[in-house]
DNA sequence: GTAATATATGAATACTTGCTCAAGTATTCA
DNA sequence: TGAATACTTGAGCAAGTATTCATATATTAC
């Protein structure tokens, strides 16, 4: 298959995205719906800080989307396309 | 979702195996059927010791598996879900 | 045996990345 | 207004990574 080297950087970086896992156990809480950046912390035992500088990179690859409510800012996942690259990819290291 | 953290390393370290512009390129080579690596590295402009560090990774994912041959080894994908991991990503980055 | 070819590997280096810490912005409440 | 809460951001550092270069292994041809 022929891949342009903008596609193959831009493939690249959208992986890079799920490449972490903070990151992962991010979108995994997200699944189940939104949730607000010092509850993602809480339940990932990470600074608020971290989380935010993770959230920051997930933005920008259009994997979540914010949403703001008084002071606090709720995430959730952007679009189906993350659920089902989590998924597929859970089949590979589960049965692959 | 709940997710381990050893599950979350796991699928961390797949999606890390695609989030490389040169591995992605490799891979979509190999999308085509399987190919020698001094082709390899012909096909994507890169140093043959380059190539072999990277198919040495995608190895051991098991996303590439190797078959010798006289002189000459031949990278093939492991299986079907690396194909669909990859299309899946193709259509987000397009249309996404 | 030697020479040539195909690939793998180890060390070194330049680059990237994830975290912490400190400071900044925005909103609520008294 | 001032204090508290929720989040973001930038700098800095430690750890990880992709490439190059030199060398090693394996196979073929002579």
């Amino acid at each position: 298959m022929k891949l342009t080297q903008l596609n193959a950087i831009q493939l690249a970086e959208l992986f890079s995205a799920l490449s972490d896992a903070s990151r992962v156990r991010i979108i995994s809480l997200l699944l189940d719906g939104e949730m607000g950046v010092g509850r993602l912390a809480e339940r990932l035992d990470m600074t608020q800080s971290a989380i935010s500088h993770q959230l920051r990179g997930l933005r920008q690859m259009h994997l979540v989307r914010a949403r703001k409510s008084g002071r606090q800012v709720f995430y959730c996942l952007d679009d189906d396309h993350v659920a089902r690259l989590f998924s597929l990819g859970l089949d590979h290291i589960q049965h692959g």
